[in-house]
RNA sequence: CGGGAGGUAGUUCAGCCCGGUUAGAAUGCCUGGUUUGGGACCAGGAGGUCGCUGGUUCGAAUCCAGUCCUCCCGACCA
């Protein structure tokens, strides 16, 4: 009973602690803010990078890999950007070190090894990525050049939360180069849209695609759109961001290019990303107090296989069964385990699956052989039931695919449960406090309310929905009329 | 960066206030046996520079100073 979590209603920030480290996703690491992503933790990443990389090629896109050093002149060069991102970088000022003359077998930096212009760890590529677009865009013909980043960035942030705000952590980011302002307006809200199915077709979430107040809006991008997920404590959290990053990069860098009238014009740009954070989103969207609970899509494991035996001999007998619906699972594309280890007893086993999340357990004895059926135990709802041996992988395989719909559904109930609709000052504040969620609210546009309403509740515009229709009213702080509700919440 | 809590066996913690044999417990681990349909039981065993550095002292896990790291709350944060 070593590996019992802490109640969501006890502690929910320990809560989320105890799935990560229990959960075996990732682990502390003794570097400030940095965790280690373990194996099943990274096996999450993985599957959240296959698919959005192969939709990233569907559409065109190609992957590169750039420096992780920015030169500080050029981190500069981009100034809103450069400003927006100062106080969280790390800063390498040195390229070497010597032996401690006071302290033998210590180190110190040399400091003849001061490097003449220091180097900025990226916390974003931007600068890099255009000082080197200026170079390879010069004609109409080069354009649109759609690339993709699969890296590591470093943000040194004040306070740090396993996945969801790491000094150091793992992203995509595309940045793409187009003709026209249309042409990227259109790619930024088509990566949105790749963000926005994945995160409900795959992770199950729920979520709502919109853009961004100013105050909210990416360092140096003209708009930024995103994707908002709500987590079961009632707080939002940015799932992805997709911007239009207008022409500021490409004058910023000297990106131009000639048309067809050979006429001298300044590229388009986007930019757009999500992160090892989507891992942290998960985990809270789903996981109840038995552990965490996977989507089957992007859960490493989707069945484990677990044999009740009292010997060597009735193990055999269960072996000759499930190697054939492993097989049969195998020709389905389902990924399994077969956990037949007699180190564990079967309660072990069953306690320890259901902590990592693994979609669907089963069970199978000799009791079950005789009856030609197994147990089956879905993780979402913690429901038991028996199927026949006779097609059960396909049968499986059909209740992986509920468990998608279903997550996804429940999901979805609870982000339309848990958007309310005020028209007041004093239920904008009750709501914030006592239900969460998202308020939508009229809002007068201005940066100011904006800031007064944090000020006071701490709520902040998650955005501005895409597909909320417009509608007369009067802000709820400064009564002046406004077009259209936004959204605000409490946020990650 | 401010406030709070903490760092002792793989893990969770006790011991510290009031310094003194060989630093404990539970759990985990190893060996053997009995077990096995919801986190098994018995017996034996291994495992710790008490975060790090320095100081006080005859003597420091314990007192003092510094430092690193973690967690929580806040500020900050596309």
């Amino acid at each position: 009973m070593s590996k019992e979590i802490c109640s969501r209603t006890q502690d929910y920030a320990q809560w989320y602690n105890d799935l990560i480290i229990k959960g075996g996703l990732a682990d502390y690491s003794s570097v400030r803010g940095c965790m280690v992503i373990k194996p099943y933790g990274y096996a999450v990443w993985e599957h959240i990078k296959e698919v959005l990389d192969k939709e990233f090629k569907r559409t065109g896109h190609q992957n590169a890999y750039f420096p992780l050093f920015v030169p500080k002149s050029m981190f500069e060069a981009e100034e809103q950007n450069a400003e927006g991102f100062a106080k969280e970088c790390a800063v390498v000022t040195h390229y070497r070190l010597k032996g401690d003359p006071v302290h033998k077998g210590k180190l110190i930096v040399d400091p003849d090894a001061k490097l003449e212009e220091e180097l900025i760890v990226r916390p974003t590529s931007e600068a890099i990525i255009w000082s080197t677009y200026k170079n390879w865009i010069q004609s109409y013909r080069d354009l649109p050049l759609l690339i993709n980043q699969w890296a590591n960035v470093v943000r040194w942030e004040m306070r740090t939360r396993l996945f969801l705000r790491t000094s150091e952590f793992l992203w995509q980011e595309g940045h793409t180069a187009h003709e026209t302002a249309e042409e990227a307006l259109s790619e930024t809200t088509q990566m949105l849209d790749i963000y926005a199915r994945f995160i409900e077709d795959y992770m199950a979430v729920a979520v709502v695609k919109g853009v961004k107040s100013d105050s909210e809006r990416f360092a140096g991008a003209v708009q930024t759109y995103c994707v908002e997920a709500l987590m079961q404590d009632g707080k939002a959290l940015q799932a992805g961001t997709s911007h239009f990053l207008g022409q500021n990069f490409a004058k910023a860098f000297d990106v131009k290019f000639a048309d067809k009238n050979n006429q001298m014009n300044f590229v388009w740009a986007t930019s757009w990303g999500v992160s090892t954070r989507l891992i942290g989103g998960l985990v809270m969207a789903h996981s109840d107090d038995e552990g965490l609970v996977l989507p089957p899509k992007i859960a490493p494991m989707q069945v484990i296989i677990i044999p009740i035996f009292k010997s060597a001999e009735e193990k055999q007998t269960i072996d000759i069964t499930v190697h054939q619906l492993m097989q049969a699972l195998a020709n389905l594309g389902i990924r399994y385990k077969y956990d037949d280890s007699d180190k564990q007893r079967p309660g072990w086993k069953f306690a320890e699956y259901e902590m990592k999340g693994v979609p669907l357990r089963v069970a199978i004895g000799l009791k079950d052989l005789e009856k030609k059926q197994v147990e089956v135990v879905r993780r979402d709802n913690r429901t038991k039931q028996f199927l026949p041996l006779d097609q059960l992988a396909t049968s499986l395989s059909n209740l992986l695919d509920d468990i998608q719909q279903a997550m996804l559904n429940k999901s979805k109930e609870y982000l339309q449960d848990h958007i309310t609709r005020v028209d007041t000052w004093d239920d904008f504040k009750k709501v914030l406090n006592q239900k969460g969620g998202f308020v939508s609210a009229h809002w007068d546009g201005t940066a100011e309310t904006e800031e007064k309403i944090k000020q006071t509740t701490k709520a902040t515009i998650r955005c501005i929905p895409l597909e909320t229709p417009l509608e007369e009213g009067k802000c709820i702080v400064t009564q002046k009329p406004s077009k259209q509700r936004v959204l605000f919440a409490l946020a990650y």
